[in-house]
DNA sequence: TATCCGTGGGC
DNA sequence: TGCCCAAGGAT
């Protein structure tokens, strides 16, 4: 295939026809880092408000690495994977901290930052520093195998090393930066998952995937994600105006962001064969059982949450470990999961 | 290496 | 409705 053909007409393209984004419109290694990690897993139109708002709340490393992380966490809500909020605050102080503020420029550097694996930091290293580092990401693996008619699975390694190794081949030595972000937009807009426009495509001719008519079925992905059930029920404890959370933490999800008390359960209970904690046992007398909402469904990727939530009014204060009590001010300010936050915008309303 | 981590949109 | 999947990284 002709190499050269591919890289002038995947150049003139982007040229005509790139977005108007406004990470597009600097080198800076600050604001294509949060861009970069903003996007992972996350489209355009998702992410370019959150990435505003970051940029407006911390317009330089400085003030992102000195802000506290539930903060961090409250801008990051509702974008999801939250680990992500985690290391970029973590990235932020290294940085800081290592670095006196500046981004190292070689990718083998930038690949030792929290936050940064293989994709980023090559993104980074070729759009503010102009090397010659090949992305990999959804879009470009997607555009290769199509181009390529690589059928292979690209859940394996292997398959992935043929990728890179082919996009290592195609990157320009000159602009690389323009080159990686022209095959990822020619991916996100031209070569979609899902119906992709190939009728209008500049590869039309020389696609071995849609000569061979087999675009639908690639790239092929082997494995399918189960989904786990799992039944929370919360207890909204309020006293004074105030309610009683605590911050998630370990493995599971929504690790650092602030909820209910939690009772989890193998399958769908009612209120009275909950495990209420002994407190509640111990003052039955001072609290009541408000009301109780009608069940909240919550898609994850690997899971599926049915919740409820028990709304208990209590009329004398009460200590249980790990949890705190917060006004509703400080509740609206918590960085919640999009369903603790979901359940209390139905409630005002 | 396989599995986990969110949320929203498309069909 | 249920399933796919989106500018990945960590473990």
């Amino acid at each position: 295939m002709n190499i050269d053909r591919i890289i002038s007409a995947l150049l003139l393209w982007y040229n005509q026809n790139k977005r108007d984004l406004p990470w597009r419109q600097t080198r800076d290694p600050y604001k294509i880092w949060l861009s970069e990690v903003i996007l992972q897993q996350t489209r355009v139109e998702q992410g370019l408000p959150y990435y505003l708002k970051f940029i407006e709340q911390y317009s330089n490393i400085f003030k992102l690495a000195k802000a506290p992380i539930d903060e961090v966490l409250r801008t990051w809500q509702g974008l999801g994977y939250y680990t992500r909020a985690r290391n970029l605050h973590k990235c932020a102080k290294t940085i800081v901290e290592q670095y006196k503020g500046k981004f190292p420029e070689a990718r083998s550097e930038l690949l030792k930052l929290p936050g940064i694996g293989p994709y980023t930091s090559a993104a980074i290293a070729s759009i503010s520093f102009g090397k010659k580092e090949a992305v990999v990401d959804g879009n470009v693996i997607r555009v290769i195998t199509r181009l390529f008619g690589i059928e292979e699975d690209i859940s394996s390694l292997k398959t992935i090393k043929r990728v890179t190794s082919i996009a290592e081949s195609l990157i320009t030595n000159s602009n690389p930066d323009i080159f990686n972000q022209a095959i990822m937009e020619y991916g996100a807009t031209q070569c979609k998952p899902n119906k992709p426009l190939c009728e209008e495509c500049i590869f039309m001719d020389i696609c071995i995937s849609r000569i061979k008519n087999i675009q639908h079925k690639i790239p092929l992905k082997s494995k399918k994600i189960k989904k786990r059930k799992r039944f929370f029920n919360y207890l909204v404890i309020r006293f004074n105006n105030r309610m009683l959370m605590k911050k998630r933490n370990g493995n599971d999800i929504w690790h650092g962001l602030f909820e209910f008390l939690l009772l989890e359960a193998e399958s769908e209970k009612d209120f009275m064969e909950l495990q209420l904690p002994s407190v509640l046992k111990k003052f039955s007398n001072y609290w009541v059982l408000e009301t109780i909402s009608p069940s909240f469904k919550h898609v994850l990727t690997h899971q599926i949450i049915d919740c409820k939530f028990y709304e208990i009014k209590f009329s004398k204060s009460i200590t249980i470990e790990n949890y705190d009590w917060f006004s509703y001010e400080e509740v609206e300010i918590l960085p919640k999961s999009i369903l603790i936050d979901r359940y209390l915008r139905e409630k005002i309303n």
